[in-house]
RNA sequence: GGUGCGGUAGUUCAGCUGGUUAGAAUGCCUGCCUGUCACGCAGGAGGUCACGGGUUCGAGUCCCGUCCGCACCGCCA
């Protein structure tokens, strides 16, 4: 036996106990005839003492070693003269009566501690040295405890554990696919799954009502902080459900996973609903963080016809109040200028207005609106004494961008945006289809299983983009966690919604058939939702980058930097796949 | 595909308007040190300034290109 204790466990009544722990040096400070060593694993360290009482060969040991080597010690618990409130087991150390070295290390390239001295580069690249550290060792742990929060919640609903196949087959729609050369197949290529869709429909059609799946998922396209090739989802799907009782269902697993992960309990009142048409009204954004207020106010005519050009050409005139900027000065001004102008939102200005501590505005447009209409702005945007009232002009779409982008810039800079805080949502009733111009055609927003609002059916005719989706998404401080819809069960249906998106007959029967027939044999109405288990560890954690919830994720362009992939493959390989690298 | 920021000691960074021997902190090595816990003290080693080209009497510094990293836009049913 390498342990009788771990690193984390000791305490004053181990006093007197004879132990042996394993572990990495964290640290050696060595004062002379004495010596301490930090002693650490997982769940936490021990201070290992060697004193003039210790046997002669064991300084000699204690002067050879390096950070990150791995011992083995043997001694005694005694309490601390001198005790260290920082740590768990500050109040003992082991007065070693034993040492053995099990493993020598190099001195490692970046400091193995809380906060590392290390670049993201190189901690990407002794990824096993980083996941050492407490903070990664912390994120994987509570990765593991949703994980089983998920679990026991599903099992306990009576839901079915259920793996589907990883090598399926390439459709066009949506994401790129991740394919691989089938050797027995020349020529022919499997995909990764970007979501296990229509295997869980078929669960469906096959009577397991109630499926989840902590599944890997894979999609070709560029990767952001939020974003990697290959991610993880809690997928569920459920038959005989409306789109409340799925709603219900995982708002109770949501609760669950604040509750057991947390220790938060959220009131009882029922997550806000808010239409996706609200959300873009009010937020800018289709995923709102809700933690703060300042909503988007869009002016009205009267707000606006003044001679002031920029507004009176604008399509769209919407602003935002924020609390207690009104002292912001010309340079923090010029900074959210500057933001929204970036090429990637595009807003050819930015109007403000400050409202005084009497109640008159002040704006940067005082020579083409009087009093009266400021203050109307102010009373639109709900700004009072001491707030700043931020102004954008231009196309809708643009604008509302701007908008968001600005709330939220504010949000942080004020800070509403309070770590710790949980605001989740439910926003429903998206758009069943978006027209795409390049193409000339629509595209399914969600994906092309999703079943239309019934009451919009015949809008299928007349106006295809004002068909809403039985569809959902959860939200969370701004952040998209999970979506899901009511799907269709009718083949009739389904082949209108082919036919809507401009796929052949032929097509729908290459790419779907299998679905279509199998919906010839008696499907049950279902319905189902996804959750991006990355993603929600970062939202629990408060960080926006899902890398180090992950243990051995893609940078930036999709490298491993650690094992050096994707890489070449040898000639003999490619011969065998029947591929001809150009 | 595009935009922005960055690449200087093992590591994290500073390095002004181009100018003589490129600095700091930390880590590492050596010595000293009996209560440290960011141990302390003294000393030491450590550099292809990402790569290639250009401008210049002279380039870490300016210009062009390439590569790499990060963030974002497009993309992500």
């Amino acid at each position: 036996m390498y342990r009788t204790v771990t690193c984390g466990i000791l305490r004053h009544t181990n006093a007197q106990q004879t132990v042996t722990l394993a572990g990495w040096v964290q640290k050696v400070r060595n004062l002379g005839s004495m010596a301490f060593v930090d002693l650490r694993d997982r769940y936490g360290i021990t201070q290992i003492v060697v004193d003039e009482t210790s046997p002669k060969e064991l300084m000699a040991i204690v002067e050879s070693l390096g950070r990150e080597y791995v011992l083995q010690v043997t001694g005694v618990v005694r309490l601390r003269s001198a005790k260290n409130a920082k740590i768990a087991t500050g109040d003992v150390e082991v007065l070693a009566s034993e040492i053995k070295i099990l493993s020598q290390s190099e001195t490692p390239p970046f400091t193995i501690e809380e906060n590392s001295d290390g670049g993201d580069d190189l901690r990407m690249q002794y990824r096993y040295l980083d996941l050492r550290r407490a903070p990664l060792q912390r994120n994987l742990m509570l990765r593991h405890k949703m994980a089983q929060t998920v679990r026991r919640y599903l099992d306990g609903e009576g839901f079915l554990e259920i793996e589907t196949p990883y090598l399926i087959k390439s459709t066009p729609e949506g994401a790129r696919d991740f394919v691989v050369p089938s050797r027995m197949n020349p020529g022919q290529f499997y995909a990764l799954p970007q979501s296990p869709q229509t295997f869980k429909q078929l669960l469906m059609v096959s009577g397991y009502d109630r499926y989840f799946q902590i599944v890997r998922c894979f999609r070709d396209e560029d990767l952001r902080a939020d974003r990697q090739p290959e991610f993880t989802q809690i997928d569920c799907e459920m038959a005989f459900v409306e789109r409340e009782d799925v709603l219900c269902t995982f708002e109770g697993m949501a609760r669950a996973m604040f509750h057991d992960v947390l220790g938060k309990d959220l009131d009882a009142t029922p997550f806000p609903r808010m239409s996706y048409a609200d959300a873009m009204k009010y937020y800018g954004s289709d995923k709102p963080d809700i933690r703060f207020g300042m909503r988007i106010a869009e002016f009205s005519p009267e707000l606006r016809s003044s001679g002031f050009a920029p507004f009176d050409s604008a399509e769209y005139v919407g602003a935002i109040a924020a609390p207690g900027a009104a002292s912001y000065t010309r340079k923090q001004l010029d900074e959210l200028t500057d933001m929204v102008r970036r090429p990637q939102i595009g807003a050819s200005g930015l109007i403000y207005a400050r409202v005084e501590a009497d109640g008159t505005v002040k704006s940067s447009v005082d020579k083409f609106f009087d009093q009266a209409i400021l203050r109307q702005w102010a009373a639109a945007s709900q700004a009072k004494a001491g707030d700043l009232i931020l102004v954008v002009a231009g196309k809708e779409k643009m604008a509302l961008a701007a908008l968001c982008a600005l709330r939220l810039e504010l949000g942080d800079l004020l800070g509403l945006r309070v770590k710790g805080v949980f605001a989740p949502m439910w926003v429903v009733d998206f758009p069943l289809l978006e027209w795409d111009d390049q193409t000339s055609r629509f595209y399914a927003m969600h994906h092309p299983f999703t079943s239309p609002v019934m009451e919009d059916f015949d809008l299928f005719k007349t106006d295809p983009a004002r068909v809403r989706a039985n569809a959902y998404d959860f939200v969370v401080n701004g952040v998209e966690v999970g979506g899901g819809s009511i799907r269709i069960h009718d083949r009739q249906v389904q082949n209108r919604m082919f036919e809507v998106l401009g796929f052949t007959a032929e097509q729908a029967e290459d790419q779907f058939g299998f679905l279509l027939n199998a919906f010839k044999y008696g499907a049950p109405p279902h319905g189902g939702i996804a959750f991006g288990l990355d993603r929600w560890c970062a939202v629990f954690a408060g960080v926006d980058s899902i890398r180090d919830f992950i243990a051995f994720p893609k940078n930036n362009s999709g490298r491993d930097m650690m094992i050096d992939s994707p890489c070449e493959i040898s000639q003999e390989q490619l011969t065998e796949l029947a591929l001809k690298i150009k």
